[in-house]
DNA sequence: ATGACAAAACTAATCACATTAGTTAAAATG
DNA sequence: CATTTTAACTAATGTGATTAGTTTTGTCAT
């Protein structure tokens, strides 16, 4: 029987999964039960394992930008940075396997997804240039606000920090710290 | 036959295996082949493979945290974390496979893996307390300064930085501005 | 020494999954 | 309406983890 399915079907199917049960248990097999069809026929619209996980970072990662991007309407330097860092937390809390399914890409070279990475790399480029950095320096400074916030979410996703006292306030402390280097660099 | 395998013996190997071919790539299969005893044999000694990734993982931590424990010898304040984010990076950059076997622990909360990590923890705080922080704002300074190394580390290690000009640099940079801010925190 | 016991090896078998090959049926195209 | 393409199917294979049950080999107390 001929049924409307595509890729994009699929792949969002494999986000609800992932969702639920986790990356690694993410199966083809339970996969096409759920869609109502037998295993086979998914290769008529992936590649394989790699493509399909390729294709779910893809899509978690664009759902991530939009989350990021949204949450910085009306503000700049500072304020913004918050906002993006409380978007990233909230984000990463609602969807911590969609965030893995991100971090764990097969192949981050994929150009679906080196597309919105980059997307997303030239917005907080241009969330940092409210701060009178040299050309250079903004390129450190991107890396560093990726660097603290990404590494703060991994590691508290990893269960990284023991205890469990007032991790709310520790993003934004670290944050604040930074930015306050940031700034003395701008002279 | 009767060998004098042992489970120290076995974690050693699948290292071997893991930092040539990766940690997705290791099978018992291969494991036994090289340790040259039938699969099955291997469960006399582990549980089964995440309890052997639990193994890998701790004996990987072990290492890591040697290397930086090493490197501040006779260093303080800023040297020494400029010191522990050197080692930090050489070892990532000698050994990614083992390093990604430690991130991606199967149970963060195994009880020697906690051991170490807690060891490790229990270091960088001693070297904070070079500067003079109340011990709430030490423990965020912490969280702070892993967050730093190890998300500037893990992005790289996942090709998340798409240009690659001074990324050496980077690290330094990044890390001076956030001493920086710590400093604005110390009064 | 020797017999009992435990540890560590083995063989055989099962199960879960991904993947490939080859086939068929339905939709689209002209 | 005939042809071609697409998307489903069945059947089969291969890899790997894991379990069950058996045998061998050190070890240790008598």
């Amino acid at each position: 029987m001929r049924r409307g399915l595509t890729r994009q079907h699929i792949i969002e199917q494999a986000a609800k999964q992932v969702e639920e049960e986790g990356l690694q248990n993410l199966t083809l097999t339970e996969l096409a039960e759920q869609l109502q069809i037998q295993t086979p026929s998914l290769y008529n619209h992936i590649k394989n394992m790699h493509d399909l996980k390729n294709g779910l970072a893809s899509f978690s990662l664009a759902q991530f930008a939009e989350v990021l991007i949204q949450s910085v309407i009306g503000k700049a330097r500072d304020d913004a940075l918050f906002a993006i860092a409380d978007a990233y937390r909230a984000f990463v809390k609602a969807h911590p396997n969609l965030y893995r399914a991100i971090i764990e890409v097969p192949d981050p070279f994929d150009p679906d997804f080196q597309n919105i990475s980059d997307r997303l790399l030239s917005f907080l480029f241009k969330i940092l240039e409210g701060y009178a950095l040299s050309e250079e320096d903004r390129v450190h400074a991107v890396r560093g606000l990726r660097s603290i916030i990404h590494g703060f979410i991994s590691l508290q996703l990893h269960h990284g920090f023991n205890m469990n006292d007032d991790q709310e306030e520790s993003l934004t402390w670290i944050l604040s710290a930074y930015l306050h280097g940031l700034k003395a660099k701008m002279k």
